[in-house]
DNA sequence: ATAAACTTTCAATAATTTTTGAAAGTTTAA
DNA sequence: TTAAACTTTCAAAAATTATTGAAAGTTTAT
């Protein structure tokens, strides 16, 4: 396969796997297209690679940098702002693992303790498993939450190779 | 809390996880009301209960039985389904592992194995820039893909004792 | 101070996803 | 066979999410 075709080929899985986890396709796209550029680019060139609008560009750039996922970078004697990806894929996955742990499993966390405290007639069939269920749950993204910890400091040789042996 | 007011919270919250996932959040918040629900419900009692049409109910209760959330269950001398859901919730996570690893990351395994091998001149920042994404998102795919596989065939406790004790 | 170069905003529009509900289909019992 | 009880389908409508593009905003150089 030709590098033209591979690189359309990729920036289109990327968008797929994204939007299949909930990140929006067009996200997704440019940072794959930035990932897999030797260049910084310009909102102008990503426009038109990807043929998406000013709008649309300045927003994804934007949500891209609030992901940590990429930087501005500017080039000396021009005004131009430049963008490009970390393109370390363990920084990527630890990012963006750190991410939805603070936007997503903490906030289910504090819910799932507020639910723990729920009162009632002991005796109740109902509240015996809604209990039981918030409390599987609760450990299970307690246990979920202090691995997510250890993999945000760790480097990866270590993590996977830690994970792999106690596996294998 | 009363019972009554958390389930609704935990109905809400867990449709809204489920929506953060790329699972739609009317087919989360069935699987979290039939797993805190210790008898089995009629289509008619879902609907009822989450204020949903025939139509959504049905197609909903089709696709969680289709990711192996839920079954249906037949009552002695009763035309009408009824449908339960699995409350063991490592198989919960085990079954939607199962399936998202089935669904998504098969395929992305097998792209980035096409994209591998990308042909051009091996001078050009392009080709490498590319390749090393390519070959680095692959050895984390493959590690993951590894790691899913363990866990599918684990127990929790050993799971979750093996993965704690590393990191501790 | 002005204008060119560039970035950001956001109301309107488009695309996508989800839901509805009535009609069609199926199964069971008599 | 018929009809009641129940389930499934799917075209249309509603809801949600993403995108556009032109106008407003900002920065820099002169």
């Amino acid at each position: 396969m030709e590098l033209a075709a591979a690189k359309l080929k990729f920036i289109e899985a990327w968008g797929k796997i994204g939007s299949e986890w909930g990140i929006n396709r067009t996200m997704a796209q440019v940072h794959a297209l930035l990932l897999i550029s030797p260049e910084a680019l310009t909102t102008e060139e990503i426009m038109e690679n990807l043929s998406i609008s000013r709008g649309n560009a300045n927003m994804t750039l934007r949500d891209l940098i609030g992901w940590g996922l990429i930087e501005k970078q500017h080039k000396a004697g021009e005004r131009k702002e430049y963008f490009f990806a970390d393109k370390d894929v363990w920084n990527i996955a630890r990012q963006v693992a750190k991410e939805r742990k603070k936007r997503e499993l903490e906030p289910v966390l504090k819910v799932l303790n507020e639910l723990s405290a729920v009162t009632g007639n002991e005796k109740d069939p109902e509240l015996i498993t809604f209990k039981k269920s918030i409390a599987d749950i609760n450990k299970l993204a307690n246990n979920v939450d202090k691995t997510l910890e250890t993999m945000l400091k760790a480097e990866e040789n270590w993590f996977w190779g830690s994970i792999l042996k106690v596996f294998k």
